[in-house]
RNA sequence: GGUUCCGUAGCUCAGUUGGAUAGAGCAACAGCCUUCUAAGCUGUGGGUCUUGGGUUCGAAUCCCAACGGAAUCACCA
């Protein structure tokens, strides 16, 4: 039981019997009170005012004379306009305290029985992945935690766009400009090599648009299954797949299942029969098949040529349907960049249309762009910031600054290396989640991603601060606990206000399906830490109960703290 | 033109189921390392929350309109 419902339902009942109205505790509103102000939870009045017909003083004051009578836990009040501030007792803290520290599963929020598959990242194999790719990587990766925090069983998927043009141009360049090049004979890495057949290509088209048609002569014969084209493509995918995965190693990003494009770009066409049979789609004299959405406020959306091939949302179609009936999903999240919004808003709409209850299941975890200052990314332009380059980038930074800094004496050289790539990767990750997914986001090549100040690294380094303390604790053999008759400070209390809304936190990031709310939430908690560690001796108290009961605080929050950073697959490091 | 999204300090962002005096970080300036890690802490300056209406005891938050920006509306994916 958090503060907050208890004292709403305390609230409830001084209510009820001080004007004889029935109120649903949900509805009361009790928050932390702003630091401004005395006390620490705030239950706003202004609402009651209708039952109590009085003004906000008297009816805040005699809500407050109430409790303090009547629920031992309150220990005072007062009241500013329309807000009763309420003050718990030392006793109460106390048993939060304890409950929170002895709970190995704070945070994680009961099950709720619902099948959830998350689908991100599914990149094309034409090219390395890149900043962009980054940002959905790594929202997809924490969302899939959060939503796993917060009691949903996750299924992480990707589908990998392995075939159609795109991939036929690559190889085309490769044929004709590559000699027979190989990642084991260039050293390169197997994506960047595809990459460099793509550019080729496009300088190659902008000699002679004419070898488009060889393109599309390839495109053919590898739908008509060409041994020669086939294996081709097999091969260069390969160097491809072998690349992604360094990448998703370095990242620290797993999949549950991965589909491939040319295993499912043939799903959909039934349900292009059964939409037809249901008289919501249309076919054309010459053969294709469309769904009419202006009565919705959209344009008309082919499903089918008029040769008979589907298109994109056809086989989106098709997969989602295959989906949700073999997994017995309850939901569907694909998190896919905002240029998409029209494509998902279309899909949603037609599936319902073909009578899938599911179709308002399905969300569309859309997220803004990330730019570079002089506008959009474009590989043609080469002004792409590569991921591995970048990543690469971000720890020799952390490694500079970590021997400025000079205080990993004891560490050997393997372990320093394993720090400098948590950091830095912690840096990455936390610059990008931090934002709100649906913000477009700039980033400045330029400028470093910084390590001070709202970052990753101030995270890790306030989570390395307590396990040194912790440390020292043990090796002078204090042993934290929880002693009878602590007296809590008004910093502790603050910490453990904090602590108290994680699991509401994790419930509200979820909801929103934004994983910058865990991040905002270990800021927080990190930045109240940090001062509380700069006023209060530790080590250095004298009353031996209070050290044991701050060791054990400390430990909470670095333990929270892991937690959340942890969804946001950001390691914390217990040294830096 | 239709649809969707965004507009908060010089910059990057929090704050959206309506609540008190709108908060951080960066940048600038001024302090704090014989005491648990200075990747830290404290302080100063910095705002017509794009604009105008409306609803409300109360609006950055909800509604309407305008302005500014982005994406999208293919027999591409």
């Amino acid at each position: 039981m958090t503060p907050e419902s208890f004292l709403a339902s305390r609230a409830a009942e001084a209510i009820r019997t001080l004007y004889g109205a029935d109120m649903d505790a949900a509805t009361l509103q009790v928050a932390p009170t702003r630091k401004e102000f005395e006390g620490d939870y705030t239950l706003v009045v202004f609402p009651l005012l209708r039952v109590s017909h009085s003004s906000p003083e008297v009816t805040g004051a005699a809500i407050g004379g109430w409790l303090q009578e009547n629920v031992p836990e309150v220990d005072g009040f007062n009241v500013v306009k329309g807000f009763l501030n309420i003050s718990l007792s030392n006793l109460f803290w106390t048993e939060l305290f304890g409950a929170i520290a002895a709970d190995p599963d704070f945070g994680q929020l009961p099950p709720t029985g619902r099948n959830v598959m998350v689908e991100f990242s599914s990149p094309n194999t034409n090219k390395p992945l890149h900043l962009g790719h980054i940002r959905n990587n790594l929202l997809g990766d924490s969302v899939s935690r959060l939503l796993a925090a917060s009691g949903e069983h996750v299924i992480r998927t990707t589908l990998v766009n392995d075939r159609g043009v795109h991939i036929c141009k690559s190889m085309y360049a490769w044929q004709k400009r590559f000699n027979g090049a190989t990642p084991e004979s260039t050293g390169k890495k197997g994506d960047h090599l595809v990459g460099d057949c793509y550019v080729a290509y496009a300088q190659m088209e902008k000699e002679d648009p004419s070898v488009l048609d060889d393109v599309h002569a390839m495109l053919v014969k590898w739908e008509e299954g060409d041994p020669e084209v086939r294996a081709l493509w097999q091969k260069m995918n390969g160097w491809v797949f072998d690349g992604f995965e360094q990448t998703y190693k370095a990242l620290g990003i797993t999949f549950d299942k991965v589909y491939y494009e040319s295993q499912t770009y043939l799903l959909g066409k039934e349900l292009v029969q059964k939409g037809l049979d249901m008289g919501v789609f249309v076919r054309e004299a010459d053969g294709s098949v469309w769904c009419d959405l202006t009565a919705d406020g959209l344009d008309r959306k082919l499903l089918l040529r008029s040769d008979g091939t589907s298109v994109y949302i056809t086989q989106d179609l098709g997969t989602a349907e295959r989906r949700f009936s073999e997994y017995k999903l309850d939901s569907h999240v694909y998190v896919v960049g905002d240029e998409q919004n029209y494509h998902f808003q279309v899909l949603k709409l037609i599936l319902g249309k073909l009578g899938f209850a599911w179709a308002d299941q399905i969300y569309h975890l859309s997220y803004g762009m990330v730019e570079l200052p002089e506008g959009k990314m474009k590989s043609r332009e080469g002004t792409v910031v590569d991921a591995d380059d970048l990543i690469e980038k971000m720890y020799e930074e952390a490694k500079a600054t970590s021997e400025e800094a000079g205080k990993l004496d004891g560490l050997t050289e393997a372990e320093k290396d394993s720090l400098y790539r948590m950091v830095g990767l912690g840096a990455l990750k936390y610059f990008i989640i931090k934002v709100d997914p649906k913000k477009k986001m700039l980033f400045n090549p330029k400028e470093s991603i910084d390590f001070n100040g709202n970052t990753g690294p101030f995270i890790q380094y306030t989570h390395a601060r307590i396990k040194s303390i912790l440390r020292k604790a043990e090796e002078r053999g204090i042993t934290p606990r929880i002693a009878e008759g602590i007296a809590l400070n008004p910093k502790e209390m603050r910490l453990l206000k904090i602590l108290n809304a994680y699991p509401r936190k994790i419930a509200e990031g979820a909801a929103a399906f934004s994983p910058a709310v865990i991040a905002n939430f270990a800021y927080d908690l990190a930045k109240e830490f940090n001062q509380y560690y700069h006023e209060t001796p530790i080590l250095g108290e004298e009353d031996r109960a209070l050290l044991e009961a701050r060791l054990v605080l400390i430990g909470t929050v670095a333990c929270v703290l892991r937690k959340a950073m942890g969804i946001l697959g950001i390691q914390l490091p217990d040294r830096m």
